[in-house]
Parts: C-alpha cells; sequence; structure tokens
DNA sequence: CGTTTTTGACCCGCGC
DNA sequence: GCGCGGGTCAAAAACG
C-alpha cells in the first residue's frame, strides 16, 4: 500500500530537515508526502458526524493550499477574517508532515468508548481490560508540523498536558497534550523541541477532535501558572530533585515548569529564558490571554548552545529508572 | 470547586 | 523471552 512510505521517518525527515534552515525542503516533503496520500483512504474515523475532522488530505488541491488547510484546524488564529495578515501567520504557521496509517490499522485504534473505560477512575484495570494493546506504535494517522516557538500558542484548542517525557537521544523532553475541550475527544497532540534546531518545535497531532473549536476556555483555573515571572529559575533548575527516592511533593513556583522541563540548566538572566518569557507575554496578547501551552513547557531555553542533563533527569541514558519516571 | 500541571508508576509495542 | 523506550494514568498540589 501506499500508506507503507509512511512511518515516523517522515517525522523526523521534517525535523532534521529544518536544521538545514531551507523550510523549501519542508514544504517539498510535505508535497512530496501528498502524492503517496492521494490514493489512500479517506475514511477517517469520524467521517459523519463530527463537527470537526482533519482536512481531507486525499483531496488535495496545491501544497500551498493544503498546507494551510492542515494549519487551519490548529492554527486559527486570532486575527480578523478578511485580514490577510499573511506575514505573520506564515510566520507561525507551521511546516508539516502527515503520517498516516493503513485504514485497517487505523481501525484498530482505541475507540472513544474504550478509552473513556480506560480513563475511568481507579485503579489501573487488569490488562485484559484494557484496550491499549491493539494501538500499533507509530501507525496512527498523525500530522507533524513544525512550528517556531511563537507558533505555538497559535494554536487554538485547548489542550491539557497529561504526560512528559524524556525522550532518548535528545536533550528535550515530549510533552503530551490532549484535548480539554471535550471530554471525548481523543486528540492529541505531542510537542517537543526540534533537537536539530531547538527554535524550532515540533508538533504531532494525533487523532481529531470530534467537536468544534473552543470559543474560550471553560475555565482558566490552573492554567496559568506562569504569570509570574520566574525570578529564581536557577535555584529550581539546580535543585536536585531526587528521581527514585520519594518526590519532593511540589514545592511549585511558576517558574517550575520551564525549569523542570528545560534540559538547559540554569537560566542565567541574560539567557533566552527571560526573551522567551517575554515573548510569550507578548503573545498572550496577542492572542487575548488565551495561552493554550506555554511553550517553556516544551523544552526550556537553549539558544545559548548548552544542553546538560535535566535536572530531574540523572542521564537520559539511564534509562532503566528514567523510562519508568518521567 | 473545577481545572490544570507535575511526576512517578504502570503498561505495552517493538527490537534484539 | 527480555529489556528498552515511549505513551498514558492518576494522585497530589496549585491556581483562579
Amino acid at each position: 500500500m501506499i500508506m507503507d512510505d509512511w512511518d515516523l521517518h517522515a517525522v523526523v525527515r521534517g525535523c532534521n530537515a529544518s536544521s538545514t534552515t531551507d523550510p523549501l525542503s519542508l514544504v517539498n516533503d510535505y508535497w512530496d508526502s501528498l502524492s503517496g496520500f492521494t490514493g489512500g483512504g479517506g475514511d477517517d474515523i469520524n467521517n459523519d458526524g463530527l463537527f470537526f475532522r482533519f482536512p481531507d488530505l486525499w483531496e488535495t488541491q496545491t501544497a500551498i493550499e493544503d498546507l494551510e488547510a492542515l494549519c487551519k484546524p490548529f492554527f486559527q488564529i486570532n486575527e480578523p477574517p478578511n485580514q490577510g495578515n499573511q506575514g505573520e501567520t506564515n510566520k507561525a504557521s507551521p511546516l508539516l508532515q502527515t503520517v498516516a496509517v493503513p485504514p485497517a490499522v487505523q481501525q484498530r485504534r482505541p475507540s472513544q468508548e474504550q478509552q473513556q473505560q480506560r480513563q475511568r477512575p481507579h485503579i489501573r484495570k487488569p490488562i485484559s481490560q484494557i484496550p491499549r494493546s491493539k494501538r500499533k506504535k507509530n501507525q496512527q494517522k498523525k500530522v507533524v508540523c513544525q512550528v517556531p516557538a511563537d507558533g505555538l500558542s497559535s494554536d487554538m484548542w485547548a489542550w491539557r498536558k497529561y504526560g512528559q517525557k524524556p525522550i532518548k537521544g535528545s536533550p528535550y523532553p515530549r510533552g503530551y497534550y490532549r484535548c480539554s475541550s471535550s471530554k471525548g475527544c481523543l486528540a492529541r497532540k505531542q510537542v517537543e523541541r526540534c533537537r536539530s534546531d531547538p527554535s524550532m518545535f515540533v508538533i504531532t497531532y494525533t487523532a481529531e477532535h470530534n467537536h468544534p473549536l473552543p470559543t474560550h476556555r471553560n475555565s482558566l483555573a490552573g492554567s496559568t501558572r506562569h504569570k509570574l515571572p520566574p525570578q529564581h529559575p536557577i535555584s529550581q533548575g539546580d535543585a536536585p530533585v531526587p528521581t527514585t527516592t520519594t518526590p519532593p511533593k511540589r514545592p511549585l513556583s511558576p517558574s517550575v515548569t520551564a525549569a523542570g522541563l528545560s534540559p538547559v540548566t540554569p537560566m542565567s538572566s541574560n539567557s533566552i529564558g527571560p526573551d522567551e518569557e517575554v515573548e510569550e507575554e507578548e503573545e498572550d496578547l496577542l492572542m487575548g490571554e488565551d495561552v493554550f501551552m506555554d511553550l517553556q513547557d516544551i523544552g526550556g531555553f537553549d539558544n545559548d548552545q548548552h544542553f546538560p542533563v535535566h535536572p530531574h533527569w540523572p542521564s537520559i541514558n539511564n534509562t532503566a529508572t528514567a523510562a519508568g519516571g518521567s
């Protein structure tokens, strides 16, 4: 099947290509990918009855149009409809690639019911009741976007972070987000910094939203932890948080998020940390204070080239235990 | 009170 | 079969 070409390599390619700082190569990759799609099945999970679905990859027009179409659902930037703010939009518009799955495999995705079953409170279900095993890794349909830092919060969906993991071989952790707008929404998103180009973020969207774009969040509670100016990022970053022993139950400050995820050691006052903070605030203004995701959550600030070990990770290679925890 | 983030633990796919 | 690595769960804490 044509889809066979679509695996994580395509994803990785997208990231690697950026290292050449040649966006066109990504677009070309994407275009190449489209040719692989045209024969594919458009039979996605939610063909009917759903408010939102990914743009139809199978009915392609032009690479640019497709790019825009794919980006739109995720990057509906707050701007007047007829305001052709192309310049700015382009700045934040993601370079993306798509990874598709053979239809047969797609059907194996956990259904919504299954998903909800898994999310029921209480202890983990016996393995037999958890259909997660049906899912094959790397074979879910994915849309991979590569966006600059300021493109991250252009995502109009409301995401809730449900996990974070250090990725082997990468100094940056990967954040796992799920759509918080609708309970049954299966949409997920993974965000990580591109290792070859730390200024870029690789966003992988999985599954689809089954609801319309939220106009605003239900609540901002718990979502504005980073409001305080991180005056003590260093202390957080340096804190040798034990990974195996009992966890220090969250001596959290708003800056912990940044420091906790940053692979970088303490952000000096001259590092980009604060700059990004400012950048983020600017974004907030642009976004009408709808901060859907804090970039600092993703990978910290590393533009000053040093990639020390994450303070919380004894060593990324120390997998036996590190893999267990996150 | 409802929501989010954090984070250790758990589970499972996959490569060897 | 085993171990690694990635994805998810869920309790605790924080926030408005």
